[in-house]
DNA sequence: TAAAATTATGCAACTTTGTTGCGTTAATAA
DNA sequence: TTATTAACGCAACAAAGTTGCATAATTTTA
């Protein structure tokens, strides 16, 4: 059984990614080290923390693998994350929202484990500037 | 007023997308192509067939650009496709659920354009397997 | 507390995916 | 059938992610 050990880098990107408003990709995380380690160990670091489940990993609608700890499910260990995520167009922020539950109609057949809800549109923030 | 081709490559990524029972990749496209034109040309048929609004673009749950027609919308031209995906863990592939209207709960401060409800877990294909 | 064990890192090299520029080819309208 | 220009191929590039391996850092244990 490994040990999970909590070293510097790990220390720096959860705290990039707990202070950060909005979910952030492994290119901006990275950015935001300052060097303190090499753009290998940012994404061995994100992959730990996804498998201790500190952060989880959210695609942006264009495909962008983004990574957050939401405020919605902090309390709790649940896989089962059905918030909605809120994906902006204009400045390609991914951000949290509120829980929203769903009612959803699949086929029995299939065996669902995680619902995805990704809203895309402009942000506050965006609209602001317009 | 650019007057859009109907090139012997575009007709091919398109009867691959149409017959495909799942949403497809551009790499899973170009192996299918059987080398009829280069890798480029596939991203820039895919990239004219979203733009005519013959096939729309999905992201699976690792990321992936898939493509496909969905059955649910090919009568109407909606650009609000609030139907289901399912992101199959096992097979990775990403299959169109019929109609699935969900009601939302966002703030209104944004600016929603459209909506991507996406499941992950088995499907029916890979539980058969297991 | 020193040695052994093992987790984590850096670096280099590589793969995959997607993009761009430009000269050439081919589809369509006249 | 020719002229126009959209589409293509090729080469080169860029970004994102992965892998192997030697080294560093941390933890265990003796």
């Amino acid at each position: 059984m490994a040990i999970i050990r909590n070293t510097i880098a790990k220390k720096a990107v959860f705290e990039i990614i707990k202070h950060n408003k909005s979910a952030i990709s492994q290119t901006e995380i990275y950015a935001k080290v300052n060097n303190i380690c090499d753009r290998v160990t940012v994404y061995r670091v994100l992959e730990r923390l996804v498998k201790e489940v500190k952060i989880h990993k959210i695609v942006n609608i264009n495909g962008v693998i983004n990574y957050a700890l939401c405020n919605s499910c902090e309390h709790d260990q649940h896989v089962h994350h059905d918030h909605l995520h809120f994906s902006c167009t204009t400045c390609k922020k991914l951000t949290c929202i509120s829980d929203n539950h769903i009612e959803l109609n699949i086929p029995s057949n299939y065996q669902v484990a995680e619902v995805f809800l990704t809203v895309s549109g402009i942000c506050p923030d965006c609209l602001i500037i317009t």
